[in-house]
DNA sequence: CTTGACCCTCCCATGGTGGTAAGGTTCACG
DNA sequence: CGTGAACCTTACCACCATGGGAGGGTCAAG
């Protein structure tokens, strides 16, 4: 199975299988001419990488629940510990982002929208900005 | 004064400072052996962009939401346009990221978390990436 | 005059992803 | 057998933001 093969099968573009292989998640063999070839254990690896990188894991994570999945003996338990610390992350950017709808929310609610210049919007930014009275 | 000054005085590093200059968002004064200068106009400025980041707005976006500031004759359609289409833009990534905490908070609440390797988690990757049966 | 705290520019790295250029290979069709 | 299309290879460059560091200039206080 060649790289272009392997990319349709996996729904990974080439050059992010290339990339992967470069950061070691997977070593496929090559042919006498120099190109990849890819076994059907490299695919399903490829498709186990992009599900993971779908539930919003890190590359590094990715690396990791990897290792995991391909060491018969690990612990449920470090796959919890991992998907567990993702999780606190994901919920954290969540809160984030939220706190910054939240805002932009009200102030778009409250801006004309029309061809006159003042708006709420870039007011509250400028005066966010204004220097410190101190 | 100078950038160490500018940089306590909007919170933005010395480096952001001078790769906000690179990309034009701020054209600081220099002095005769080439240091920067800000003038307390720059550090308006500079919370502005800090404020505008902030709320969340890339960095394209800050450039274009400071062009409108400095323009008296914006009108505030345009900026409520910017910040609709920003809205959206978080929107989108919140419902994304709901998305995997909700499927990655189902399959850890099914993980023991315990010595043992079966796990749910590893698992639902895993069969995600099976070949198609295809 | 030295020392320490600034400042300068230039390069490199990250995380993921895309592009592109210059070259080699393979295959099917004529 | 030749040739062109469709592959493949490596090696760069780009993006968005941000940080780090090297190597060197400047300035003020002691």
């Amino acid at each position: 199975m060649n790289i272009g093969e392997a990319a349709k099968a996996s729904g990974i573009s080439r050059k992010m299988i290339r990339y992967y292989e470069e950061i070691a998640l997977l070593e496929p063999g090559r042919t006498a001419n120099g190109y990849r070839v890819y076994a059907p254990q490299d695919i399903h690896t490829l498709r186990f990488i992009s599900a993971a990188r779908r539930l919003g894991f890190s590359v590094p994570d990715v690396k990791a629940l990897l290792a995991l999945w391909q060491d018969r003996s690990r612990s449920s338990a470090d796959v919890k510990r991992l998907t567990d610390g993702h999780l606190r992350h994901l919920r954290a950017r969540v809160a984030e982002l939220n706190a910054m709808i939240a805002t932009l929310e009200t102030l778009a609610g409250a801006c004309d929208g029309d061809e006159r210049p003042d708006c709420p919007i870039i007011n509250r930014i400028a005066s966010t900005a204004e220097p410190d009275p101190a």
